[in-house]
RNA sequence: GGAGAAAUGGCAGAGUGGUCGAAUGCGGCAGUCUUGAAAACUGUUGAGGGUCACACCUCCGGGGGUUCGAAUCCCUCUUUCUCCGCCA
């Protein structure tokens, strides 16, 4: 969420930064917000005003009960029956103008920042860095669906029976790399100073909102409605909300976090052959990095970030490619992501496996994440975060690149992790 | 699940209807002293709104109520602690 303040003050910069995502009637709904921050501090004033008098008035009436001169008390508490009437009327005027306010501040995404480029849709995001070397593959290599059943060590059917569609099970050899994957995820991470956290997988409201998932993407997440509690579609939601109303100390920069968990989303909308095996799931497994960072560090820090993942994808020894998502495709919450993408040669096509972004303020405002700045004030401080890495689509590379007539051989630097060389 | 107690500023902790945004201590920051540091002393130190700046307004777990006036009284929710029971 922006800050009423910066779009009063910075109303052409966000017009601007709002067209390169196409927002359709921004010009409406920036001049509405302005309108609605506008009439909400005058009725605030208003409000203020009357206050400050009857406040008065009851010090006086204190005053004269002390003195025991009630007559005149009981005089001006007369003048208090008006008075409350008034700050009624207006308290509630505040409250519905403040609700406008909020929602319409709920509907403007993030100012992309000026590198982002232009673009409407995923043909426009800008390929960056591209690096490994794409394997030949026998003839007769499968795409992973095929190498699952054929090594039986992702059962589609049983996630079927038990859940439904998009619910795998994972067996055997499957099982346990995914594991490996998972270890050596947070170990890789752990050692580049990421601190291990553990968190719930179901959320309150607030922290949805908090992240930005909610009101804006009510519909993407599980929903448990007798406890009113959501499961997570990512373990970017309890890691950041951990900072929500939180006013840190300027020396406690930089704040980097990493953990393991299950993600659920509900990917209403998507169907067809890109969604087959583990292109697209209900429910994944992630390895999520976060971090806090000074406004003038996060850029740094996101390339950090960036660098980070490389190293893994590099060691894992898989050809991949990073995008910077164009206006029309970034998210809601981000001023500038990265996109890496593996690519599946038994597939013929990338797959995204990684997403890391710099939220700037725009979380942290939602969240109240400050810290105290040298001058004593308190300051937004700016989100980042990103997958390091999502499991399934990795493994799907895995299988697919890794694939051999003799069976599927683990990257090396997983060997160890899985204690097994090869799968067949 | 049953019984009881509690929730106040970074922390500890006072405050049971007016002069309380809140004593005091610790911590933090600044200064004096010192070659420097420690100690001691002095000052300062919550958040949000509002204003050019003041003024002013709101916030004592959340929500509601009583009252001219609520941290303080009432209702309700949440959370924490203690004891008992049950269970991993």
């Amino acid at each position: 969420m922006l800050q009423v303040a910066y779009i009063r003050e910075n109303k052409e910069t966000v017009l601007k930064g709002l067209a390169k995502r196409n927002l359709k009637n921004a010009d409406e709904l920036v001049e509405k917000t302005i309108t609605a921050d506008e009439e909400r501090r005058s009725i605030q004033t208003q409000l203020d005003s009357i206050l400050a008098e009857s406040n008065k008035i009851s010090k006086d009436i204190g005053q004269l009960f002390k003195s025991g001169e009630r007559q005149k008390a009981e005089i001006l508490k007369q003048k208090t029956v008006q008075l409350k009437e008034q700050s009624k009327i207006l308290t509630e005027n505040l409250q519905n103008k403040a609700n406008e306010l909020q929602e319409l501040l709920y509907l403007i995404p993030n100012i992309p920042n000026e590198i982002v480029p232009a673009g409407s849709s995923e043909e426009d995001n800008l390929t960056v860095f591209e690096e490994g070397k794409v394997p030949v593959l026998y003839q007769g290599a499968l795409p992973h669906w095929e190498l699952a059943k054929k090594y039986d060590i992702i059962d589609f059917e049983l996630g079927n029976k038990i859940t439904g569609a998009g619910f795998p099970v994972y067996k055997g050899k499957g099982a346990k790399l995914q594991r490996a994957l998972i270890n050596y995820f947070l170990d890789k991470n752990s050692e580049a100073g990421y601190n291990e956290v553990q968190v719930p997988h179901l959320v309150n409201e607030a922290s949805g909102i908090g992240t930005g998932q909610l009101p804006d993407k009510e519909g993407q997440m599980y929903h448990d409605a007798q406890d009113n509690l959501y499961l997570i579609p990512t373990a970017e939601v309890p890691v950041t909300n951990i900072f929500r109303d939180v006013i840190l100390k300027e020396d406690e920069f930089p704040i980097l976090k990493t953990a393991y968990t299950p993600c659920f989303r509900r990917e209403a909308g998507s169907y067809g052959a890109h969604v087959r095996g583990l292109n697209r799931l209900h429910q994944f497994d992630k390895v999520e990095i976060v971090r806090v960072e000074h406004p003038t560090k996060s850029y740094e820090a996101l390339d950090s970030m960036v660098n980070h993942v490389k190293e893994i994808l590099r060691e894992l020894n898989l050809p991949y490619r990073i995008l910077r998502l164009c206006g029309g495709d970034i998210g809601f919450t981000s001023a500038l992501t990265y996109d890496f993408e593996v690519f599946s040669t038994a597939q013929d096509r990338w797959l995204e496996i990684s997403s890391v972004s710099n939220f700037e303020t725009f979380q942290a405002n939602r969240l109240k994440l400050r810290f105290k700045n040298s001058d004593g004030k308190t300051e937004l401080a700016h989100t980042l975060n990103g997958s390091s890495l999502a499991l399934p689509r990795v493994m799907a590379g895995l299988l697919e690149n890794c694939q051999t007539p003799e069976g599927i051989k683990i990257p090396e630097v997983l060997v160890k992790y899985c204690g097994f060389e090869i799968i067949n």
